[in-house]
RNA sequence: UCCCCGGUAGCUCAGUUGGUUAGAGCGGGUGACUGUUAAUCACUAGGUCGUUGGUUCGAGUCCAUCCCGGGGAGCCA
């Protein structure tokens, strides 16, 4: 017989009355004297564990079913019924329940019936999805995952797999991992002392690549609406709840676009996905309702029912001077904005999702588009409440002598970004484009504080684990 | 990388101005009880106090060092 998902068990689609057979894994086992054992199952399926109610008379009842722990895993085969007990609606009164993997030793089993804090979870990644939280925010991030990429597929968007490996810096940010095989107890030398990467494996000095964005542009400039979706690496030595050194990448890439166009597109992309989530993940969110952030719900109910403010940057800086608020970092035009100003723009000013645009030159990446007033870059963040920048984007410089100027201003290898030139030399036109990293959009999603907590295995400073 | 806080039982934590034998709850084991559901009650086992070094008659407690974790900042997504 096959068996069915906890999920089709409890959500009322197969009949009562059914044989059915489930597996999964047991969160906790509550014996009675009246002549039966309840074993509380999950299988991930859904967010709720089903009841397997364990007659005395089965045949392994005393030698297996009484000495079943937290962990362990079973296969349970019984009849469907509408439970006598409050809790939940159906269970599974059991014919035989055959144990697949027992837990070696109970004691010491880290994944215990208890509320257990999220930095012991991380040392333990391989067994806390089997954690109410965990789980949730596996089945969240898978949710959002397929929304990302329908979103983009019903809206005509084709899906560019870049490059992991690259020899490209994207836009000067940070420092980047070393893709190499030379043998780092023997490096090879030139003439004149240095590395001779000539003898590596790609012939050149590689990179793990820090954004697909270049790569994509290519793309755009042929098929005119395009999206990455990939992993991507930064060696920063970033220590924050906000950070990861690999992490996820969404970075969609619009032809015959402006930055209005690109905002337009961020909120209604953004809107979409947190509808998506509330939509199909109605118990996980309550979960994160209840146990995580309070407000978990209803903040994305408004963020999809409210119109994103948009601001320029120029006009940022008034505000934030005219607050009268004492920030530790005084605004001052030509300055990036600080977190604590970002925060105070979305949360208190306009308490809404805020579209900062048209950044000064100086404080931004060479792709971005050069404003007729010539000290701004044509850039956009998008700010939430709650989280601060999510998004960041901008138009690209289109316009090939500005582009050169720029890269030769910054000091920059025309040699290694020869391609990218190309793409102004032949058939350029105005397109634009944002980046959002996953794990930021999971994190304001679940209420999660941390990042390490809503990617499997966190990658960050120090620590490679798992 | 910088500033602040922390590391004691499987987990979450308490531990007085340095003082003799290290405490609780949860979890585990055993038993009792019960259509139970974070069940309840009783008993019980379980600790090189993060590392290394120092001060002291004596260090979980004071000092230094390193490692790890948390909060904040920078950088950014």
């Amino acid at each position: 017989m096959s068996s069915v998902s906890i999920k089709r068990a409890l959500n009322g689609e197969i009949p009562t009355g059914s044989t059915v057979t489930i597996q999964g894994w047991v969160r906790t086992r509550r014996d009675s004297k009246a002549g039966f054992s309840f074993i509380s199952v999950h299988d991930g399926s859904c967010f709720d564990p089903i009841q397997v109610v364990a007659p005395a008379d089965l045949s392994n009842y005393g030698e297996d079913i009484q000495k079943l722990t937290s962990g362990c895993s079973v296969v349970c085969t019984g009849e469907l019924v509408e439970s006598m007990g409050r809790g939940q609606k159906f269970e599974v009164q059991a014919s035989n329940v055959e144990v697949m993997g027992w837990v070696e030793d109970p004691d010491t089993y880290p994944i215990q019936p208890k509320r257990h804090s999220f930095e012991f979870l991380r040392d333990v990644a391989h067994l806390r999805p089997r954690t109410n939280t965990f789980s949730a925010i596996a089945r969240v991030r898978h949710v959002a995952a397929q929304a990302i990429h329908r979103y983009f597929h019903e809206h005509g968007y084709f899906w560019i797999n870049t490059p992991i490996i690259t020899a490209s810096d994207a836009e000067g940010a940070g420092d980047m991992f070393r893709v190499s095989t030379l043998d780092l107890a023997n490096l090879p030398r030139t003439e004149n002392g240095n590395i001779d990467f000539e003898q590596d494996f790609f012939g050149r000095e590689t990179f793990l690549t820090v954004s697909g964005q270049l790569n994509v542009e290519g793309y755009c400039l042929a098929m005119s609406n395009v999206y990455t979706f990939g992993p991507t690496f930064r060696a920063e030595n970033s220590n924050t709840s906000r950070h990861l050194a690999e992490f996820w990448m969404i970075e969609p890439e619009i032809a015959f676009a402006d930055l209005d166009d690109l905002a337009d597109l961020a909120e209604d992309f953004l809107k979409y996905v947190f509808k998506a989530v509330l939509d199909e993940c109605p118990e996980d969110m309550a979960f994160f309702a209840k146990r995580i952030e309070p407000t978990a719900i209803e903040r994305l109910e408004n963020l999809i029912n409210a119109p994103f403010v948009r601001v320029d940057y120029v006009d940022a800086i008034e505000i934030l001077k005219n607050s009268g608020r004492k920030f530790e970092f005084k605004p001052e035009w030509g300055l990036d904005l600080q977190t604590e100003h970002e925060r105070y723009l979305t949360e208190q000013h306009f308490n809404a999702p805020v579209v900062v645009k048209n950044y000064p030159t100086e404080i931004k990446a060479f792709y971005m588009r050069l404003s007729d007033d010539g000290k701004t870059v044509a850039a956009m963040d998008v700010l939430a409440p709650g989280i601060g920048e999510i998004i960041g984007g901008s138009q690209r410089e289109e316009r090939l002598d500005i582009l050169q100027k720029r890269m030769n201003d910054q000091g920059m290898d025309a040699d290694t970004y020869s391609w990218y030139i190309d793409l102004r030399r032949y058939g350029t036109v105005p397109h634009a484009g944002f980046g959002l990293g996953f794990e930021r959009l999971i994190t304001y999603i679940t209420g999660m504080s941390n990042i390490r907590d809503v990617i499997p295995y966190p990658r960050v400073p120090g620590r490679a684990d798992f």
